[in-house]
DNA sequence: CTTGACTCCGTAGTCGACTACAGACTATAG
DNA sequence: CTATAGTCTGTAGTCGACTACGGAGTCAAG
């Protein structure tokens, strides 16, 4: 299998030319080299690299926690490091999740105490916004 | 009560100087006026205002949908559109909180199947993120 | 040989909500 | 009177993950 254009790089990863330069310069994929006029040349393999990059996305982890999880998957680091990054990202989502649920349980109680007619005054929402909270 | 220095309001509500400065720009709030020397001067009632703006932040509104609020709650607006808002927001809020319990799920699942012992070589984390999707 | 697609580099813009200057003026306490 | 704290404007930087140029060089097809 040959080396790949960024161009083909890009459509056989499903991503835009721009964002493949833009992982190049994060240090998140590397090309394996350059043609004499300068192009990029990528390894096959790279396109499978941007699909762990994806993945990860998907899992909720940031490009630079990406980075240390490539490293570690390449210098066939240590699995307690991958286990502890990956905790730490599981904690994080929970607290935005707890974070969201006290947001929603507020929201929620509003729009439904909110008749939704008439004017603005006396609405429960506007109201609750305009009051100091009771406690706290 | 006679007005505020924008020092003297941004103590009293508890935020930056430089913020007071970035949300009159934003249109949220607004200075009486000015003294001769070009010092805003507050009326106290901005403090409640950006009490308002503080408490609509901590249900997630953005400044945008916080202006709008303020806006229908000042000119005498509908209460239809303030439940509108609301329940939009509460849409979007319900959206990524499913959108993290899949994340959490996935990660939750991940962890607890790593060891956390060993080479990186077979932890389960690394391979998933290797392989490609089983389905979709 | 020309056209059009591709690629290069470097820089700047986007979104949101601030935050941080620099340089100048003003107000206040001692 | 001076030192210090407060305020002014305008602009630029921050974070994250891209996205979008502009202008120039390159490659493949017809």
């Amino acid at each position: 299998m040959q080396d790949l254009s960024i161009g083909q790089l890009a459509r056989r990863s499903d991503v835009g030319v721009e964002t493949i330069r833009f992982y190049e310069r994060e240090g998140l994929i590397a090309a394996d080299g350059r043609t004499a006029s300068g192009y990029r040349r990528f390894a096959p393999a790279v396109a499978e690299r941007i699909g762990f990059i994806k993945r990860a996305k998907r899992l909720g982890f940031s490009l630079t926690e990406i980075r240390q999880l490539l490293e570690l998957a390449e210098a066939e680091g240590d699995r307690g490091r991958v286990k502890e990054i990956a905790e730490h990202k599981l904690a994080e989502i929970e607290h935005r999740i707890a974070e969201l649920q006290r947001m929603r349980a507020a929201l929620s109680d509003l729009t439904r105490q909110c008749s939704g007619h008439g004017p603005v005054e006396g609405c429960p929402i506007i109201e609750t916004l305009n009051e100091e909270p009771g406690d706290e």
